[in-house]
DNA sequence: TATGAATGAGACTTCATTCAT
DNA sequence: GATGAATGAAGTCTCATTCAT
């Protein structure tokens, strides 16, 4: 057995449920019968279902923005950091297909409360900040900063989904639609 | 007030609630209730929530389809028609807001019937095949059809959603936001 | 079978159930059991819990209300009538002194809605008006009217409960009883 | 701040909510929080909530018979000892409202149980023996001696509620309480 | 076509109490 | 004495759907 404590125990399987079902389709005690803890202990430690679910996206969040930010170079030049974590997204979105729908769905999502979506926007920062220095280097468009991050989030979106409904892993495709993304931005 | 018939009252009354509360959270009794008929009413012209959502659905995505085929001219360029697809689109979004998130929001839903799905593909045959022809002409890239159409509509929605949210309505940047669509995909 | 209809039939074992039990140890699943009706047509006729007991007790404080006042001549004296008051009080309490005990229960409970308080003090103006009358004629003591029946209910409620618990039927110490109730009113 | 043990401290707190909320509608928890004590500790003092509640009346009511008791001067008439007695305690509730609300609110409460009915019981001989002395002495009605008991105590509550939603102060009006309350008794 | 009372499975949440530390 | 995480039975309420009128 793995030495997690159970708040932790309950947060893994509520997003293995959620991925998997939609969070309005995952009942509390499937999520507590899974945990292997009693009902009372997923309320103990959530006031509601709503705040798991706010703690949850925030992991899942979390996870995703330190996959994108792996092996980053900061001596590299803007065109090829973009590259690596345009592949770096897709990569882990191949490898985890319902996770990233799972981030999608709660984009917009009336459950995430106010204090997360801060905490997320303060993770979004460190990518805010390399478009804005893009755009002063002229090396991305002088565009709207969040107009660009949520438009490249949706195209990545895409690409995962396309590759991920056809099984193709085409390294040529990938490379052409990473590339085809960065015309969109330079 | 128009002289609307109870079924489209509904209808219209769902997709407001759908978008403002999410398909889960918008109990049928709400919808009759606010379109002022008995819940027996709703089920007599929707067999289940579910063909409810699919017909809506439908019925929206018919109507943008109609409009970004508005004033097209086979005789311009492609690249002129895209222009004019991409605008008639972010004009029709920024007045229909609501009924721009809403297909946003169901994209992917699990909701949708399959047999709706048949008939939005038969309705996307027009752009399936604009996009085809284009490739041929090599006037758009060489990307699998379905995922440029896919990531086309996924940039619309960060364009409409992005004018939507700033209240912007600054010709400059749309058209800047449009050519950088066609950028993408040329 | 009475042709009772199911809210009535809701009422009815609700106001047993709580005399029997008390509200807060009355769960609505046991009264829609009793009622033999489905659960969720109690909440078809009543919002909440709250709203049931609210209705139930006005319920059976309008019946005692009608109580106190059966066999009323306007014509008596105020203190004939006073004592008839009086003794119609403790009959019916003796007769039921589940209910009574109810009544005095809900007294101040904040289970009740304003609404429902509101209605009761409407029933109340005819005792209301009768001790100032009794006041203006000199027959009643002048001391604030909600006093005096504030005072009259919890009086009738100690005797009620003292005949109850000692089981006696005597008439003359009830009548002695009603005596003094006077005694202290004049 | 007093320097009040946490037992002492928990009472306290529990006599203010069970009045402000009812018995049913305050949860250990909130009792445990606002005594800024931790669960374990309040059911490490008490082994069940209808324990707790148990004691906090006992403690309630014999600082009630206490304090009628004060200043009494067995010389004195039955007649001036019953004004003594009714004044002290009017005075009292006027300055401990809450805990005469507690005291009234759980008089028949099936969560006391009967071994503190028994402790109460003790302590009321004490004015349970001057009652019959009063009668014997004709100076008090010959009624049952529970009976007269029982009802002083809820005319006190009617002039309390009345003196403490009115916010009088009017020394002539209590005076004139107090001597109803003898008229009734004599 | 239209109505709305009736249904009952199942959802979320509460809460007194225990126990290892 | 003091702590607070853990427990799980039981409570209130929701909601898509049906059906007699």
């Amino acid at each position: 057995m793995s030495k997690m404590n159970k708040k932790d125990q309950i947060i893994k399987t509520a997003i293995k449920l959620f991925v998997k079902q939609g969070f309005e389709n995952t009942p509390t005690s499937q999520i507590s019968k899974e945990s292997k803890v009693a009902t009372g202990t997923l309320f103990h430690h959530f006031k509601t279902k709503n705040e798991l679910i706010s703690e949850a996206y925030l992991e899942a969040k979390i996870e995703l923005f330190e996959e994108i930010k792996k092996n980053l170079d900061e001596k590299d030049s803007t065109k090829i950091q973009m590259k690596k974590m345009f592949t770096n997204c897709i990569l882990w979105g191949l490898k985890n297909p319902e996770k990233m729908k799972f981030i999608l769905q709660f984009i917009s999502s009336p459950h995430i409360s106010s204090i997360t979506r801060k905490k997320i926007e303060d993770n979004e920062a460190y990518f805010y900040n390399f478009v804005k220095k893009g755009i002063q280097e002229k090396t991305i468009k002088n565009l709207p900063i969040e107009y660009i991050l949520d438009n490249a989030f949706n195209q990545m979106t895409s690409t995962v989904n396309y590759l991920h409904l056809t099984k193709s892993k085409d390294k040529k495709l990938i490379e052409k639609m990473v590339s085809s993304m960065i015309d969109f931005m330079s």
